[in-house]
RNA sequence: GCCACUGUGGCUCAGAGGUAGAGCGACUGAUUCGUAAUCAGUUGGUCGGGGGUUCGAUUCCCUCCAGUGGCUCCA
């Protein structure tokens, strides 16, 4: 597609995609400009799967003035307006905004850097300070959607008005669109929350706001991932311990949480003492490190701990299994000497990149550097960042910054997963920290003979673990591997002439140690297998005559290939065992 | 927390200022069936909670709670 750039060139664009929703942007603001003149325009850019603009008008707007404008939106689609550009001084801009009443575009005009050309874009009555790049004519945006409306603070900060936000999607073409659109509906069959309850695996209550309840086939689901992690815990060298949910305030004063994070702390008062519950594991952690001596010969020691941490969340923030106000870390500590730090980091790395790879997920990872709230000296900061930094470009990984997103203790390196649209949730993270040990003075004998600090790193893998189900839920769309499904194998009566050889072939499959649920009802077969494909079960026996006559074969229907044919019961078992004992993908 | 929206039986959804309806599910009975829905009957809701307006509210208003999409914040 061509498109105009703000210096008047006309010519072939790199994004065609982003350039249409740009002007797709201009012409809502167009449209709310001609139906709401009162409007004041904030921003309006393309964003991952459409665009937005902000707007601040008193009263915001309705869903009905949504409709309203996109039925404007097509009039000025379908007028074909020329789209033109010019260029103002910084003084002729901020005159003619000012005299528009657009105060917010004359701010970002104050803030432009003095080498930057101030560049407006035209479209018939509409004009607009914009970069550009645009389309040549409305008509580009053809294929358009305002998909929903919500508040945004201006420049995203809370100190500032919420303005009114309007999303929209554009595409080239309405089949585009459509594809897109059935897309989305299509995702939202995978919602974990809507599987989450089809299947049994969790359930969210009034009485508990953000407090997963495991249902029992969740239950499994989660034991299972806990026991392949602490089967990794074993072939690291690691350490498993439990340590207390509450712990005394005097503790969290001094790890430094109660100054930086006793906002999203519970805490309750027990014989005039108050007590915290924890929201982070690690000062348990260190306790245990510090309940007795340590030589530099048992570093690096590796503690890891299953550990149920609860953090008040706002209210607003809570998003089913993926955003909770309590959940399971698979949370573990690190202690060692400063020239373990890059091996033990980069190692780390490794084995998070082997466990996403294992359930096929694709991630991204993150630096984060010092927040603003934070605690320690400059220097172990710029130490412990470069330390993350050396052991990324040692293992070669590409990675974005996140600038003043890490701990309150240290920085870190984040790994982000997508879930079914497109949004990441942090998962694992890497943070390698010099204050905790600090303040809790703890020490190891170094072969000089003298006390040393050791260097603390916090890891997870999955991170949270309800979150990391969240992901796996909506990753197998509820079709689980065999190791991680819920019930394994479903055994179908055909009739009740073969309802007790099912029950003897559940019997054998019980005492290998599958799970497994037996259909013994009056129901015909395909109303059998219909329900257990619904529960998304990998394996389905069919027992009818012939089998309960064979007395040893069974009819093996895959949930994901269909029907498999007849083998013996044995066999089946033999080769189910070792698909689950490989953890096999699906 | 903020903005907008939503809240009707287990689930999906309809309805309207005059004391609630469908399909699926569940239950009961009949049927005994070979790879994604057998038939019939029955059951099930103080229409999210609390206030108010009204002769009368589930429907209108206020408020609280919860959820959804965002913003902010974060695993």
């Amino acid at each position: 597609m061509r498109a105009l750039y703000n210096d008047g060139r006309v010519e072939e664009c790199e994004d065609e995609l982003k350039v249409l929703r740009h002007t797709a942007a201009h012409v809502l603001a167009q449209a709310v400009k001609r139906l709401f003149p009162e409007t004041k325009l904030a921003i309006g850019p393309a964003i991952e799967d459409g665009f937005y603009y902000d707007f601040d008008r008193e009263g915001g707007f309705s869903e009905e003035d949504l409709a309203a404008i996109e039925a404007e939106m097509k009039r000025i689609v379908k007028e074909n307006l020329k789209v033109e550009t010019y260029a103002l001084t910084r003084e002729e801009a901020l005159e003619y905004l000012e005299g528009e009443g657009e105060t917010y575009k004359a701010e970002l005009v104050r803030d432009l850097p003095e080498d930057v050309a101030i560049t407006f874009y035209r479209q018939g009555d509409f004009t607009d300070l914009c970069a550009g790049p645009h389309a040549l004519y409305t008509k580009a945006v053809k294929a358009f959607k305002l998909t929903s409306l919500a508040g945004a603070y201006w420049r995203g900060s809370e100190d500032n008005k919420m303005l009114t936000r309007i999303y929209g999607t554009a595409f080239p073409s309405k089949e585009a669109l459509d594809a897109h659109l059935a897309m989305l509906e299509e995702a939202r069959k995978r919602d974990h929350r809507r599987l989450g309850r089809d299947l049994g695996l969790f359930a969210l209550m009034d009485e508990g706001p953000g407090f997963p309840f495991f249902l029992p086939k969740g239950t499994v689901l989660k034991n299972n991932l806990l026991s392949y992690c602490r089967g990794i815990l074993e072939r690291e060298g690691y350490l498993e311990i439990c340590t207390p949910i509450m712990l005394t305030q005097d503790l969290w004063l001094q790890s430094g949480h109660w100054d930086h994070y006793k906002d999203n702390m519970y805490t309750a008062e027990v014989d005039g003492q108050v007590f915290c519950v924890k929201p982070m594991n690690c000062p348990g952690g260190i306790l245990v490190y510090k309940n007795e001596p340590h030589s530099y010969r048992e570093l690096p020691i590796r503690i890891g701990e299953f550990g149920l941490v609860h953090r008040h969340e706002r209210s607003g923030t809570l998003h089913g299994l993926m955003r909770v106000r309590c959940f399971t870390q698979d949370d573990a500590h690190i202690f060692m000497t400063r020239d373990q730090v890059t091996d033990e980091i980069k190692s780390l790395v490794r084995l998070i990149d082997e466990v996403y790879s294992k359930f096929g997920f694709k991630y991204k990872v993150e630096l984060s550097t010092r927040p603003e709230d934070s605690m320690g000296s400059d220097q172990d900061w710029e130490d412990a960042t470069e330390a993350l930094r050396q052991a990324l470009a040692a293992i070669g990984l590409d990675y974005a910054v996140n600038e003043g997103d890490g701990a309150f203790y240290g920085p870190k390196i984040d790994f982000h997963l997508e879930d079914s649209i497109g949004r990441t949730w942090q998962c694992g993270t890497i943070q390698l920290d010099f204050q905790m040990p600090q303040r809790f003075d703890i020490s190891y004998i170094g072969a000089d003979n003298g006390r040393h600090t050791p260097i603390m790193l916090h890891r997870v893998i999955f991170g949270s673990v309800e979150r990391f189900i969240g992901i796996l839920i909506e990753h197998y769309a509820g079709k689980f591997p065999t190791w991680l499904s819920p019930v394994q194998v479903k055994v179908l009566s055909v009739s009740e002439k073969s309802r007790e050889y099912a029950g003897q072939v559940l019997g054998k499959l019980k005492a290998a140690g599958i799970r497994c649920e037996i259909d013994n009802r009056d129901e015909k077969i395909g109303y059998k297998i219909r329900e257990a494909q619904l529960d998304k079960v990998p394996y389905m026996l069919v027992l009818g005559e012939k089998e309960s006559e064979s007395g040893d074969l069974v009819a093996v229907r895959s949930r994901d290939r269909g029907d498999m044919g007849t083998r013996t019961c044995d066999g089946f078992i033999a080769g189910l065992l070792g698909e689950i004992s490989g953890r096999e993908s699906a």
